[in-house]
RNA sequence: GCCCGGGUAGUGUAGCCUGGUAACAUAUGGGACUGUGGAUCCUCUGUGGCGGGUUCAAAUCCCGCCUCGGGCCCCA
């Protein structure tokens, strides 16, 4: 017997029916916003991720030379192969470029729930423009989509790097002392961090007020502190704007203002957002964006880019944990020849009907009817058509509806539009 | 990479502590039923993650590995 690869999954129909679901919902959402999709290849030059994450990142992907001794990367995420697709070939589109995909990812991670080493995004870059109620339309689509695939329980959260980033300016941090704040403030330990400022010689007072923004959902206090550093005042007010396009003219209301959202790599700048699933336990992150700089970094032209990645299989099991109600994959005809010297005219009548665009199966195992019958109940088949020599004569077969359970002899050439009714 | 808990037919479980014939349910195939399903009955097939140790004897005790899950680290 051979094992599936650690951090891999097979997937089944009926899990594969649920995928597909979820992923023609999501795909439907973005081109309902006006994105257009990409797709990129599972493969890329080893140095894109190292430009994007630094070196320490070949530690945690998949990374081989292959017998041309190219140094190769499965990809661990796909923003970076679209904005690396972006600077090669599309910088000559009309802007605002709208753009989104749906691909597996691998990462050398230690497996839990809702953390696989090959994993599946959605996400979106829009390129070109960074007006509030584009970025506005951003956070509101990533909200939609989750909502729209039938997620009941979501948690909104919304910050701003260079806020964060002039509050700790303000406080006169070096950037070591910074670099230690960051995962404290990530976590929300707000007492460590207020611990850790008043060992760095900030005032208690102050200590309180930044503790105070981290948890805040109030502009005001936020814009009290910040005073003085223009271009952050400037992002609070595009900040500002954004809220009330997504409170009054997107009217979504259910999002938290969350300061403490930080991330660690300089190429992150000004609105982030993540949406949580609360239920999902350590792993509970569904989707996070905001904008960044990658453009320049990969030596294209300087335009604004923001975008985000949802991860489609906790978004699966979040729905699974909602007990979500999937559309279960259903063949619409099973049929059944009564004997060997049927299966000749049941075949020919299944690829009638297909042609007519009707999902069809039949006996293959020359089963009795009475299993027949209890295999298509068991595959939840609809309809089952029964065909036997005393119907055939008259040009007829015996139509059977499941559901009802209950059946009635009918015209092979009003087959068709009988089905197509029902 | 760290700490903790699991792994027994396809699936769900019992037995493990206290070593001694691997069991139950369900599902699958066949049949009772020769032209009518979800019921019932019969029947076939199928089971200890892998490796080592202790022992007359290991599913059971010990060790290592693999793997799944919970919590960390990380989360680009």
């Amino acid at each position: 017997m051979f094992q599936l690869p650690r951090g891999t999954r097979d997937f089944t129909s009926e899990e594969m029916v649920k995928r597909r679901y979820v992923e023609e919902n999501i795909a439907s959402t973005f081109k309902s916003f006006g994105y257009g999709e990409i797709q990129t290849p599972t493969f890329e030059m080893l140095e894109l991720f190292k430009a994007k994450s630094g070196d320490s990142i070949i530690d945690e992907i998949y990374a081989f030379s292959d017998k041309g001794d190219r140094e190769l990367a499965l990809r661990p995420e796909l923003t970076a192969p679209v904005i690396r697709f972006y600077v090669e070939k599309m910088q000559m589109e009309p802007k605002p470029l709208k753009l989104f995909y749906f691909g597996n990812c691998f990462r050398y991670d230690r497996p839990q729930k809702g953390r696989y080493r090959e994993f599946w995004q959605a996400g979106c870059e829009i390129i070109g423009t960074n007006t509030p109620e584009a970025y506005a339309e951003l956070v509101a689509m990533a909200y939609t989509i989750l909502k729209k695939v039938g997620l009941k329980n979501i948690q909104l959260n919304i910050g701003n790097l260079d806020i964060i980033n002039s509050t700790l300016t303000k406080l006169g941090l070096s950037k070591d002392d910074q670099k230690e704040l960051l995962p404290l403030i990530d976590k929300s330990q707000f007492d460590d961090i207020f611990s850790l400022l008043t060992n760095l010689n900030i005032t208690n007072e102050c200590a309180k007020e930044f503790c105070d923004i981290l948890q805040t959902a109030d502009i005001n206090k936020i814009k009290k502190f910040i005073q003085g550093d223009t271009s952050a005042m400037d992002e609070l007010s595009n900040l500002e704007k954004l809220l009330d396009l997504l409170k009054n003219s997107f009217n979504i209301k259910d999002f938290k203002i969350k300061m403490s959202i930080v991330r660690g790599l300089d190429y992150y700048k000004g609105l982030v957002f993540e949406i949580d699933a609360p239920f999902l336990g350590a792993e509970k992150q569904l989707c996070g964006g905001g904008a960044y700089d990658l453009v320049t970094l990969f030596g294209g032209r300087e335009t604004p880019t923001a975008g985000f990645a949802v991860g489609f299989d906790r978004t699966i099991l979040a729905l699974d944990i909602e007990k979500f109600a999937f559309p279960s994959l259903k063949t619409d005809v099973y049929i059944i020849p009564v004997s060997e010297e049927m299966i000749g005219k049941s075949i020919e009548l299944s690829q009638n009907l297909r042609n007519e665009g009707i999902s069809i199966d039949l006996d293959l195992l020359r089963r009795g009817i009475g299993k027949s019958l209890k295999y298509a109940n068991s595959k939840n088949v609809k309809k089952v058509i029964i065909i036997g020599p005393k119907e055939l004569e008259n040009d007829s077969v015996t139509l059977r509806d499941m559901k009802a359970g209950n059946q009635e002899v009918v015209k092979i050439a009003d087959i068709v539009s009988k089905l197509k009714i029902n």
